[in-house]
DNA sequence: GTCGCACCTTGACCTGCATCAACCCCCCCA
DNA sequence: TGGGGGGGTTGATGCAGGTCAAGGTGCGAC
């Protein structure tokens, strides 16, 4: 099956099949607490609201709205984004299934950044203050919370240490380095899949320009460590990549 | 007062006055969520364990450290930083009196930086499995922490807008109007103030060398935005520097 | 004192990536 | 069928900031 096939797989799920549980999604072990008891576990789902899906291009939420819920990923990609003053654009952040997206809203009630779909995508949303009430009478929720938030603060910093030190090729190879391992965590291929994100996207995240990416994606294939199709990318030698990552 | 007396009475504050508590702290609008009652204020107070003063150059805690605890500072400045594989450090953050720093250890219960003084310190220790507990019983605690953790993760963004697209001018200026805006939110001058850390920390912080922090404090002298004696700075035209950070 | 060392500054040169420009490919729609 | 637009690639050129090198300054040890 290739991911084309799989991306309207997921299309049809969503359209369709809103009355999954958290017990029978098949990504609940990564969005999760697997250590929740079964009891638990349909408390959560109780509180959550699983939404008609998000088009290519529509808004989860937008910089500045009202912080009310934060929103597990079930099928699709999003992007994280904030604009600066002077009208600049700065991805922060790509969200696959399983993970969650939204917590940047928490410290001021007001989300510090927009979320928008990639491609079409479905999500759980999850009222934040319903999370905070059952997190109080079940502790292994609570610190789930916790780890989710502190996994995405030592995420960003190490986006920061690529930012601030690596070449273009280092930050490219992490990236798909990265892609890959979440892939592989969703039982999916970690050496072939489809970009969701556009070469603008890539860039703006890595902090490179479009063409500096496509450079890189080029130079990678005549290493014959990628084969690249447009967004189709083939990882031909994993161990190169990593050493590319590491500044071999 | 200048701010090297006030170095000076901090140290003598760290050395005989353990017995502080929170409640009495001039930091505790910062560190604690205002809105706790005095006697909820009392039950945490009784699980902080307040430190002896840690040394210049000494360790909080190191990478790959067991994660026990957060730490709130209460005197002094920390740095945050990670080791790349490659032996690389990246400098993730600064760390003044009233914020706290640890929270990266939540997600694996392992550190995933080390945190050590740049100058005499003092924190306290919050044991995190006795946070977690009262957390429970405490909404406005519970909800504290997820608010500050949402802030860190949102400034963590903002450094990666900053890395991802500035010049030298406007990362080492956004980095002085932070340091400013904190010094002013613990009632210090906003515009005259000791940079704790070193030339090589900034770079490394803002991802440039040492040699181009330096020319960037002359250049911005020479400019009479600041006014730089060493690790002292005066800033002189605050709607200027303002501007530099937004790229004018 | 003055030695040693850590830290900072300045200058000269070099390079990796941005910038600018041209072009291709694919898809949609008139 | 052709034309327009979005996205991607490739080449030529320039410059911001890295690198290398030399020298200055402050400070603690003795």
């Amino acid at each position: 099956m290739n991911t084309q096939q799989q991306h309207l797989d997921t299309k049809k799920a969503c359209s369709h099949d809103f009355q999954v549980s958290c017990s029978n999604c098949r990504l609940n072990s990564i969005c999760l607490p697997f250590s929740l008891e079964a009891r638990d576990v349909d408390e959560l789902d109780r509180i959550i609201q699983r939404s008609k899906p998000l088009q290519k291009g529509h808004h989860l939420y937008r910089e500045g709205d009202a912080f009310q819920s934060v929103y597990a990923v079930r099928a699709g990609t999003l992007k994280a984004y904030q604009t600066t003053d002077d009208g600049r654009e700065q991805v922060t952040g790509f969200y696959f299934p399983g993970e969650i997206v939204g917590m940047d809203g928490i410290s001021k009630n007001v989300h510090a950044s927009s979320a928008k779909a990639l491609e079409t995508a479905a999500v759980c949303e999850i009222p934040f203050s319903s999370l905070e009430k059952l997190s109080a009478t079940m502790p292994q929720l609570q610190r789930h919370f916790f780890q989710l938030m502190s996994r995405e603060i030592t995420e960003d910093q190490q986006l920061i240490t690529l930012l601030s030190k690596s070449s273009a090729d280092e930050r490219v190879a992490a990236l798909i380095l990265s892609v890959s391992a979440r892939n592989a965590k969703r039982r999916l291929s970690a050496t072939q899949f489809r970009l969701s994100m556009s070469r603008v996207d890539i860039g703006n995240y890595l902090g490179l320009t479009v063409e500096t990416v496509s450079r890189v994606f080029s130079r990678m294939q005549k290493m014959d460590v990628l084969r690249v199709d447009n967004k189709e990318i083939e990882v031909l030698d994993l161990d190169a990549l990593k050493r590319l990552a590491e500044g071999a």
